[in-house]
DNA sequence: CTGTATCCTATCTGATACTG
DNA sequence: CAGTATCAGATAGGATACAG
């Protein structure tokens, strides 16, 4: 045992149409509060929002703060586990530039726009 | 331009039920057929291997080599390019082992069994 | 402001049978 | 042996309305 794949572990974290993104702009801002969040990610609905949130939280990654007044004040930031996340994603953003590279010099500089 | 998040463009090669584990097998035996491919994933269909197989071909990950005969032989083996995917997988299964000794930490050694 | 609840669609995965 | 075709189920994602 643990001489296994663990690539899926890691993968289970980060999969969700909205996870990078989101993780992208808390690090950037170290915390924002959801409706910030909703204006920086235009085309989030609030729902989606919330999911990708909620599993992040859940896995320890970021921090749920919830200030007891009306109208109501919730801010999001990374864990000090959550930081430890950051060679990974900087490692996968340095590959996936790369990546957009290889697909140029393959296909030809043509369609620029695919993800994202 | 180029100083976005490109994570999503690294996730969307490595995402798929079963890429994972198809990767991590034709890494380690450095080339295999169809069959033992299936032999190796027990819980594989033909269909999910072909499609997943195909999607890591289009990627330019992998190598899939006809050998014009009857019955058919078909050899998939990682390109030379894919094999810059190295350190990335490394580095998710690090972190997947290391997310895994953290969640017995926060939640008890109960439910070891969880993703394969 | 920060969500939930419903409902609906799209995409992914799987079971099974068939083919060159 | 190495697939493809078809159909069905499961899961992810989205539109919209409502709520504390």
């Amino acid at each position: 045992m643990s001489h296994e794949c663990k690539v899926e572990t890691a993968l289970d974290i980060l999969v969700g149409k909205w996870k990078p993104v989101i993780l992208f702009n808390i690090f950037q801002h170290g915390t924002l509060r959801f409706s910030e969040l909703q204006r920086l990610i235009p085309n989030i609905t609030k729902k989606m929002l919330t999911t990708q949130l909620r599993e992040l939280e859940y896995h320890d990654i970021i921090n749920r703060k919830v200030y007891p007044q009306v109208p109501p004040k919730v801010e999001y930031s990374i864990t000090d586990y959550g930081k430890g996340l950051t060679p990974l994603l900087e490692s996968m953003h340095e590959w996936g530039l790369s990546h957009i590279a290889h697909l140029d010099k393959i296909y030809g500089e043509n369609n620029t726009e695919k993800s994202n």
